[in-house]
DNA sequence: GCCATCTTGGACCGATCGGTCAAAGAATAT
DNA sequence: ATATTCTTTGACCGATCGGTCCAAGATGGC
C-alpha cells in the first residue's frame, strides 16, 4: 500500500547500521535489517539494492557521521597536535560509552571481516581507514618533524583507535580505555617533541659547519 | 569403516583453528570445518562435540600455540622490559608475515565478534585477553614503576597487539605495522624511565625531609 | 475518473545453515 | 568365533539464509 516512500531513507540507513555495526556483516541477516529498519524485503531491497549495496551505503553512511566527529575534534585544537589526538581519541571515547549505540566500530568490525567480504566492500573499508589516516595526518601536518615521522604517527594512532573498539567489544573497562588512549597521546607528544629537537638541532648542524651569522 | 579413531585430533584442530581464524565463528560453516579438517559431521561431533565446544577448543589451542610463543618472547629479555615487548611485538609480526597461516588473530576475531557470541564463548575470549594481559604485565614487573602505570602499560602492549592484527586484516603493509609496534615499543620505554626518575625524585624528596644521612 | 507508476508486505525459491541418525565396517574383549 | 563397542560416512531434518516475485494498494499525471 503505497506510492510514494512511507519512511526516511538515512534513519533506516541508521538503523540498518547498527545492525551491521553489532552484528558484523555475515551475521546481520536480511531479517534483522528488515525488523531493525521496519521494512520489508521489497522496500528493502527498492530502496538499497541487495545485501551489499546496503552493507556499502550503512560504511559511507558510518563514514559521514563519525569522519566528521573525527574532524572537527582534529580542528579544534589548530597548532596543537597532541591535543588534537587527545579530542580525537576523545570522540572515540564517548562513541563507546554511549549505550545507544553499538559498542566498537563498524569500520574495525569490517576490517577484521575483511577478507571474507566481496573486493568491492573489502575496498571501501580500505578505503575508509586510508581516509582515517589522512585526517590524522593532515592534523600533524604543521609539525616539524619528518613526513615519514609524521605518517607513522598517524598510522599509529588510527590503530590505537582501532584497538580501542577491538577491546570495547570484548568488554573492557572505560577506565582501561582511557589509560591506553592517554599512553598514545603520550606517545605522540613525546615523538613529536623528539622529532622536532632532532631537526632543530640537525639545522644548527649544518649551520656551524657553514659558518655563525649565516 | 573404523573402530579406532582414523585421524590425529590436534592436527584436525589445527586446521579447525584456521578456519575460525580466517573466518570468524559466524562465517565458518560445518562445511567448511569439515573439508578443512577432512572429516565427515561424525567425526567431528563424536571428538569435539558441537560447533561451540568446537570453537571453544580452537581456542584454548591457539592460546596455548602462541601463548607459548609470547611468554617465550618476553622471557628472552630478562630485566630488560623494552626489549621483552619488543620481542612480543616480534611475534605477532613474524605471525602475520608467515602466509602459511590466516592474517590477523583469532582473539581479536573473537573478540570483535564477542557481544554476538555465546555468553560461554566470550567469556574464554576475555580470559584469554586476561591472560595476555597478565603475561605482558609480569614482564614489565621488575621495573620500579607504579603498579598502575605497569598495568596501563601491559594494557596498552595488549592493544596494539590486537590493532595490529585489524589492521593486518585490511591488508595494511607489514612496514605500516613495523612502524606502530616500534612507536609502541618507545612509549614503553619512555613512560618507564619517566616513571622510575618520578620514583626517584620522589624517594630523594622523601629523604630530604627526613634530613641528610638517615 | 482513469490509467500508469510506484511502494509495500508477504509468499515463495533454491541453497545452506547447525545438528541428528542409522547403516556399515573395523577394532577389541571374551 | 562371536559379541560388543566404537568410528565413519552420508543421508536427512527443520530452520534460516539471501534473493525474487507478485498481488494489492496508494499516488500523481492527464
Amino acid at each position: 500500500m503505497s506510492g510514494r516512500k512511507q519512511f526516511d531513507v538515512t534513519a533506516a540507513l541508521d538503523q540498518a547500521m547498527r545492525v551491521f555495526w553489532h552484528r558484523g556483516y555475515a551475521d546481520a541477516s536480511l531479517d534483522a535489517l528488515g525488523s531493525a529498519t521496519g521494512l520489508g524485503r521489497g522496500s528493502l531491497y527498492g530502496t538499497f539494492g541487495n545485501k551489499d549495496a546496503l552493507f556499502r551505503q550503512c560504511l559511507d553512511r558510518y563514514a559521514l557521521i563519525y569522519g566528521a566527529q573525527y574532524e572537527h575534534a582534529l580542528a579544534t585544537h589548530p597548532g596543537d597536535p597532541v591535543g588534537a589526538v587527545r579530542a580525537f581519541f576523545d570522540v572515540v571515547l564517548a562513541r563507546i560509552a554511549d549505550p545507544s549505540v553499538p559498542t566498537g566500530c563498524l569500520i574495525a568490525q569490517s576490517a577484521t571481516q575483511s577478507p571474507t567480504l566481496k573486493e568491492e566492500n573489502s575496498a571501501k573499508v580500505r578505503g575508509l581507514l586510508d581516509a582515517q589516516h589522512q585526517r590524522v595526518r593532515e592534523a600533524l601536518a604543521d609539525s616539524s618533524a619528518d613526513a615519514r615521522v609524521l605518517d607513522d604517527l598517524a598510522a599509529f594512532v588510527v590503530a590505537v583507535n582501532q584497538s580501542l573498539a577491538v577491546l570495547s567489544r570484548a568488554g573492557a573497562s572505560p577506565a582501561q580505555l582511557r589509560a591506553v588512549a592517554s599512553l598514545a597521546c603520550t606517545t605522540v607528544a613525546d615523538t613529536l617533541t623528539r622529532a622536532t629537537t632532532e631537526a632543530v638541532s640537525a639545522r644548527e648542524h649544518r649551520a656551524e659547519r657553514r659558518g655563525p651569522g649565516a
